[in-house]
DNA sequence: GTGTGGATTATCT
DNA sequence: GATAATCCACACC
């Protein structure tokens, strides 16, 4: 399947975290197996505007200077010290906005996953939370900066018989862990495909019900 | 099924 | 020194 051109992300950003829903995410290991997930869910990062990212206010450090490069690159970064995030970096360069891999549905290199995954129970534990996909995945830090044109990480097309485009049911809500973020953390940038067992947490229509 | 708290360290102040 | 774009185990229902 088409890899998606750069040219994708150097978009808005909240255009592109909803239209990464249903896409491909591809690690192509160095033999050339593909360990591959459908994304179902994800979250826009707006910058210099938004208090939960970490370029609030134009903050650029070592960590953060992956997100002022040009759309299109990987930013991955380590989180309470234990765990790898993948986000892809939005919009021109110098504008340092991203969208959050949040989950993914499994679709090539079960066993692979599960491997690395030893503390998943079910099929949709391996990849339901940004840290479990990258360690499902096998993605870390040395993925920073890289490229998502070409192996050995890259976002594709999905398969013709995958779920269309058009008839994805997409449910926004507020992100998730942001609590801090104080009226951003309202703002619905979550980004997920209705009713797919795959997503990290309950989705808001989810109620109990008696 | 839901809720709580601990792990553990890069990163920034 | 404080914080964190999380995950897991365990308690309880």
């Amino acid at each position: 399947m088409p890899v998606l051109p750069l040219e994708f992300y150097n978009r808005d950003t909240t255009k592109v975290a909803r239209e990464l829903l249903g896409k491909t995410l591809v690690h192509q290991l160095k033999n050339g197996t593909r360990i591959s997930g459908r994304i179902v869910e994800t979250e826009a990062y707006l910058g210099v505007i938004d208090l939960a990212a970490h370029t609030y206010g134009g903050r650029r450090t070592q960590r953060t200077q992956t997100m002022f490069m040009k759309a299109g690159h990987a930013y991955v970064y380590q989180i309470y010290g234990l765990h790898f995030c993948l986000n892809v970096v939005t919009r021109k360069q110098g504008t340092p906005e991203a969208v959050l891999i949040r989950a993914i549905e499994p679709l090539e290199g079960l066993s692979y996953m599960k491997k690395r995954r030893p503390a998943a129970k079910r099929d949709f534990d391996l990849t339901n939370g940004p840290g479990k996909v990258c360690a499902a995945l096998g993605i870390d830090k040395s993925f920073d900066a890289s490229l998502l044109d070409e192996a050995p990480l890259y976002i594709e097309e999905p398969a013709a018989d995958a779920l269309r485009n058009k008839r994805l049911q997409i449910i926004a809500s507020p992100r998730i862990g942001v609590d801090y973020a104080k009226h951003a953390a309202l703002w619905p940038l979550r980004f997920s495909i209705s009713e797919n067992s795959y997503v990290s947490k309950p989705q808001p229509w989810t109620k109990k019900r008696r």
